[in-house]
Formats: structure tokens, sequence, C-alpha cells
RNA sequence: CGGGAUGUAGCGCAGAGGUAGCGCACUUGCUUGGGGUGCAAGAGGUCGUGGGUUCAAGUCCCGCCAUUCCGACCA
């Protein structure tokens, strides 16, 4: 009774940021523009990290760790890079406090000014590149691997828990390649590690393709990316992987003698997803009773609830749950029994609800008796009774899965029904007003791109890798097209 | 950087010149327990901050600070 979600359709982003509140993801800091992740929040991004790190792994990437703080002179060593990110950095000038002579509190010391500044780091392109021209002499230095876990800072205007935070975590992997084809094959590879990943694991259908110049990383040849769906029609990009030629190589005077003893410049991507995934996971599948959390990733896949009124009732009970329990954890399934004596079951569910954890079962006197289980789904919210003996690795595995595929079928239903062709510039309007993704042709220019955001608010997210060879006239200048693009207004 | 809103108990809010309030949460006891139990008794406050008006200021006036929402910005 204490706790109220806003419904999505009165008024979707203030249900979003009640929702991540009030199932204690994560909530405002003091630090303006800064997030605290809570347990629960950040037991969540601790799952998309390890089942990220270990795809990471299996693709023969190590996990490194470089510095927070970059010196100002190498961020402008990549131009275009600087560019990018000059407007939105945080910049340390001191090294220390003094106290306040005048009176109370603390006060920059002037005599402690820093001779060079320091850049809390936006992202690490140079900060790395810097260090890999010590480790990178030879073709048998090469292909250099290497992933990192971080948290980086953009100094945004406006910021939304998850989805746009000054500070935020995410994982930067940063490659090194003897040829063109391989770091584009190693950019793309990565594309369909996290395609894999958000689809498989986070059930959110996505698009892949690659970005506009107008779009692309600042200092990438090319820019892959992820795109998805979420429930306001809106797009959120979920991760990008860039192909960065030979600009930070240049940049940073890396090169490598081939086998031929010829010195060539190295080539490179990056590539990453963050915090912002947390973002794209509520708006995928949530409801007006809370999250709604896919098996796969779940912190909790089951939580039981023991229903009981006398001292002998809650033992049984809790001899027969812990039972189950223990049986399912050490088949690999993660589980918890909520025996919180100070809330009564009501409460429970609404709780667990709230948190999104997949399946519920509520064991009473009443069961025990009758030898069944109350099993709810929370994707579905139906709730049946099951024999007791039912509840076994098999059959959960099923119902998790059915989940877990439910999930991502109500998504990309969603997507498809919502992604309109268009052919004229009304229709690509009133299907944006819809709430839906276009597919629509383009000049090719930036100039229409810059328009055609400047009339609509709608950004081409990207140009889908399987969009098909097609004869067409630009939406807005009527100038010939040879494929469809995806324009949404996004996140 | 524009526009709006808000700063009062842990949280959410009311109070619009004259004794600091309500709901939730918290503590204790009973009750209840299969969809956010009910009752009772408690504990908890420099009313964001600095100045001004007044016999008297959460309350009116001016400044400042902070937060937040909507835009602009956003590899």
């Amino acid at each position: 009774m204490s706790k109220k979600l806003p419904k999505r359709n009165e008024n979707y982003s203030e249900w979003y940021q009640e929702l991540v509140i009030q199932a204690d993801l994560a909530e405002h800091s003091a630090v303006s523009g800064c997030m605290v992740i809570k347990p629960y929040g950040y037991g969540i991004w601790e799952r998309m990290q390890q089942i990220l790190d270990q795809k990471f792994k299996e693709t023969g990437h190590q996990n490194a760790y470089f510095p927070l703080f970059i010196p100002k002179s190498f961020l402008s060593k990549e131009a275009q890079h600087v560019d990018g990110f000059a407007k939105e950095c945080a910049v340390v000038t001191h090294h220390r406090l003094k106290n306040d002579p005048n009176g109370k509190g603390v006060i920059v010391d002037p005599d402690a000014k820093l001779e060079e500044e320091l850049i809390v780091r936006p992202t690490s392109e140079t900060i790395i590149w810097h260090t890999y021209k010590k480790w990178i002499q030879s073709y048998r230095d090469l292909p250099l691997l290497i992933n990192q876990w971080a948290n980086v800072v953009r100094w945004e205007m406006r910021t939304r828990l998850f989805l746009r935070t000054t500070e935020f975590l995410w994982q930067e992997g940063h490659t090194a390649h003897a040829t063109q084809e391989e770091a584009i094959a190693e950019a793309k590879q990565m594309l369909e590690v996290y395609a894999d990943f958000v689809e498989n694991t986070l059930s959110i259908p996505v698009i892949k393709g690659v970005k506009t110049e107008n779009e692309r990383f600042a200092g990438a040849l090319e820019t892959y990316c992820i795109e998805a769906m979420m429930q306001d029609g809106k797009a959120l990009q979920a991760g990008t992987s860039h192909f960065l030629g030979q600009n930070f190589a240049k940049a940073f005077d890396v090169q490598y003698l081939n086998k031929n003893n010829q010195l060539e410049y190295v080539w490179a991507t990056s590539w990453g997803v963050s915090t912002r995934l947390m973002g794209a996971l509520i708006m995928s599948h949530s409801d007006d009773d809370g999250l709604i959390l896919p098996p796969n990733l779940a912190p909790i896949q089951i939580v039981f609830i023991p229903i009981y009124k006398t001292n002998e009732e809650y033992a049984e009970v809790m001899d027969k749950l812990e039972s189950i329990a223990d049986l399912l954890k050490s088949e690999g399934f993660r589980v918890k029994i909520d025996n919180d004596d100070s809330k009564r079951p009501g409460w429970k569910f609404a709780e667990w609800e709230l948190k999104g954890v997949p399946l519920r079962f509520s064991l009473g006197p009443k069961d025990l008796k009758n030898h069944q289980i109350e099993v709810f789904r929370r994707d579905t919210k139906e709730k049946s009774f099951i024999p007791i003996e039912n509840i076994v690795s098999n059959y959960i595995s099923m119902l998790l899965n059915d989940i877990q595929k439910n999930l991502f079928n109500i998504a990309q239903n969603r997507l498809k029904e919502r992604t309109i062709y268009v052919d004229s510039y009304q229709e690509f309007k009133n299907s944006l007003d819809n709430d839906c993704f276009v597919m629509a042709h383009w000049d090719g220019t930036t100039e229409t791109e810059l328009l055609i955001k400047e009339e609509t608010k709608a950004t081409i997210r990207c140009i889908p890798l399987d969009s098909p060879f097609e004869e067409g006239k630009c939406v807005k200048t009527g100038k010939p097209s040879q494929r469809r693009v995806l324009f949404a207004r996004a996140y």
C-alpha cells in the first residue's frame, strides 16, 4: 500500500524513474548527476559483468586496468577524438586542500596547482594507446586483445538514472591488430558477442548496423552498433563496437615490424557496453507492477515464500522449502527463501514482483497436506499448483526457459509491429508520432540527416547490416538511395 | 544554457504571520499471517541558506545554494 508505481501509459518517464527507485536498483546521490547503485541493482549489473566477462575471455581477451586520469595533452593527440569529448570533461587542476584561513572549512590550495591538468577519463583510448606504444614492437606482439572494467565520467547537461549519468560503469575493449581485415573482423565479432548477450541473456531483440558518419564515434572509421526498441517506441543504443583504423596508432606512434622487417602502423578497435544496459532491461520488459527480469540474468531466479501461523507450521514448511531450495541450488539455480518473519506473505508477493523475480513458489500447511506448491510466473502472472515431487531440475529449467523466450517474443513482436517501412515524409512523421521505428530511404548526406533531426527529432539509429539493396528515393529530398536506413527517436 | 517545480521528521507531503503537523517507515505490546493486517502506546525537528520587514517569520520581501522535471546538448 505504501508503494504505488505510476502507470506506463500515463507518464512513461515518471514510471521509469519511480521503478528504479522503488525496486531498489539505484537512487540519486549527493553529487549532482551521479547515482548510488544499490545492492539489488548492482547484483543485476554483476550478473551482466560475469556473463560478458566470460564471453570476452572465450574470445581471447584479457582484462587489465588503466588509470582514471588522463594527461590533458593526451586527449588532443587525435583531433576528432578531442572534438567529440572536450565539452564534457571533468578536469583536475589541483592536488591539495588546506584549511580556510578566513574561517571554517577547507579551500583549494593555490600552491598545489598541477603542472598539467588531468582529465577524468571519458573513455580510455588515449591513455591505452600511449601504453600500447611500449607494448608493441613486432608482429609477434599482435593481436593485443585487452578489456577493462571501469568507471568513466562524461559531464552531460541532463542525466537520468542508468540511462545517462555523469559517472557510469562500463567495460571498454581495446585491441590492436596487424591488418585492417583482422581489426574489422574483431569489431564485427564483438558486435556479435553483444548482440548474442543482449538477445539471449537480456531477452531484448536488437538491430545490428553501422552508424552514419554523423553518429560515428569520435576517432572511428566505422561504428557498429546494436539498437533496441523500448516500450515507448524510442530507440536505445545498447552497445557499440568501433573500427578505429590507424587513427590512434598514428596519433600515438604505435608501429610494429612485420615479417618482412618493414614498419607498419597497427590497426585498432574499441568496444563497450555500460550500466545503460540496466535502462534497456527495465524499459524492455517491466510493467506497472514493477521490474521483470529474464531468468538467464536474474540474480534470484526463484523466491520461496513460507506461509504459516504457528511455530510448528513454520518448522514443517521451512523444512520442506529448504530441502527443495538446496536441491535446486545444487543444480545451479539461483534461489532465495524469504523467511523474514517481520513481513507478511502479501507484502512479500508485492515486493518480489516489484523486484522482478521470474518465479515465486509459496508453500503453506494446506499445500503440505496436498503435496503441492503454488507457482507464480512474474511475466504472465499465472498461478498454478504443482505436485511437490514435480519440482525438479527439468521442470524448473523448462519453466525458466519459457519465461526467457516469452519475454524475448513479446519484445520482438513489438519491434516487428512497430517498425514501419515508409516512402513519404508525411508517413515518416506519422509513424514516428505513433512511437514507431521507421525504415526509409535517405540520400546519404549529413545535411539531410541533420535536417530530418531538426524537423522530427528522429536520428538515423543505424544502417542495418541486413538492409538489402533497394532502389529508392530519399524520403526528404527525393534524391536516389540504394537502401533503407533505420530512423527513430532515441534515448 | 533556457523554462517549470521543489527544499519542513528516515521517506512522501500538508501548514500561507501567533504552541511544529499528517501518512508511511521506525520502537514496544497485543493481534494478524494463502495478495502490501488491525489496534494501542512511543521515539524522532536549528522548517536549505544569508539578509530584510514585523511586537512576532516555515509562513511576507530580496539574494544565494542545492535538487529535480521538461527542452537544448549527448561518441
